[in-house]
DNA sequence: ATGGTAGAGTGTCTA
């Protein structure tokens, strides 16, 4: 089976991206963040035609998450127990969305930005993280995987510059405690292994042809349960979908699984 | 400190 997750920056707009993506790697189960659109918004046709199921939340026009599945989605699941919510309207359900695919429990997270360390939304994002280590404690014993958008670099290598990063969010010490806290409970990183080394990212800013330059971070990740980390053959990140014109501005991230 | 680009949708907001 093979699971991808990608933030899209706009289903709508780039469809026909995700179309021949999941064409090109035969994916089974993509996981989107920033869909930026509501459920009955979505372009649907393409994917069903191609044997995919859709499960998708949004509410407003900058978040948004979805997964499509051709292996089976059952158990759908908005948002988290105790996800925490922002402002108003509320946009939290539209940053998590959870479905059973082939017998692996997978999680599309969009995990808030941040803004500034001295946001409110900085706070939010802290306490969200934490809300769903909680819940994902309770997960780590199933084959359960954890993808998407962190919004964290967790090591100084995933920045371009981690010196031009001093007092930016996704670098600071209690992000990087809140990703780390996953790790110690038991998920792992299940791509790095397989993309070893330094300036290796999966999202470039659009400013700046920053991708041009290879300036980049890497804030995408697909974290596993034992059970799932145990089933994993191969991993990539792909890059080539961020070139041209009309890519997201985060590549794809493709994991490889064998479940016995 | 600011600005640069892109996508939502017409006013700015978000990243």
């Amino acid at each position: 089976m093979r699971i991808a997750t990608w933030n899209v920056n706009s289903l709508r707009s780039r469809i026909d991206r995700v179309e021949a993506f999941l064409d090109r790697h035969d994916v089974d189960v993509l996981a989107l963040q920033e869909t930026k659109a509501r459920e009955e918004q979505l372009p649907l046709m393409g994917l069903t035609s191609r044997g995919y199921e859709v499960a998708a939340a949004g509410v407003n026009q900058w978040n948004g998450v979805a997964i499509i599945s051709r292996v089976g989605l059952e158990d759908v699941e908005v948002g988290f127990p105790g996800m925490p919510t922002f402002g108003e309207p509320p946009v939290a359900e539209s940053r998590a969305i959870g479905a059973t695919c082939g017998g692996v429990r997978v999680w599309s997270l969009y995990v808030p930005n941040g803004r500034k360390v001295d946001d409110p939304h900085y706070v939010y994002k802290l306490e969200w993280l934490a809300r769903l280590r909680e819940s994902a404690q309770g997960w780590v014993d199933t084959p359960t995987a954890l993808v998407g958008d962190w919004n964290v670099a967790p090591r100084d290598e995933d920045v371009f510059d981690i010196l031009a990063f001093a007092g930016s969010t996704h670098v600071t010490a209690p992000e990087r405690a809140a990703f780390q806290g996953f790790i110690d409970d038991g998920y792992d990183d299940v791509v790095r292994p397989h993309t070893p080394g330094p300036e290796v990212y999966t999202y470039w800013d659009y400013f700046r042809q920053r991708y041009e330059r290879n300036r980049g971070l890497r804030i995408d990740f697909v974290l596993g349960s034992p059970s799932f980390a145990a089933g994993v053959t191969g991993a990539f990140i792909d890059r080539d979908e961020r070139a041209g014109k009309g890519a997201s501005d985060h590549a794809p991230v493709v994991v490889d699984l064998d479940l016995p």
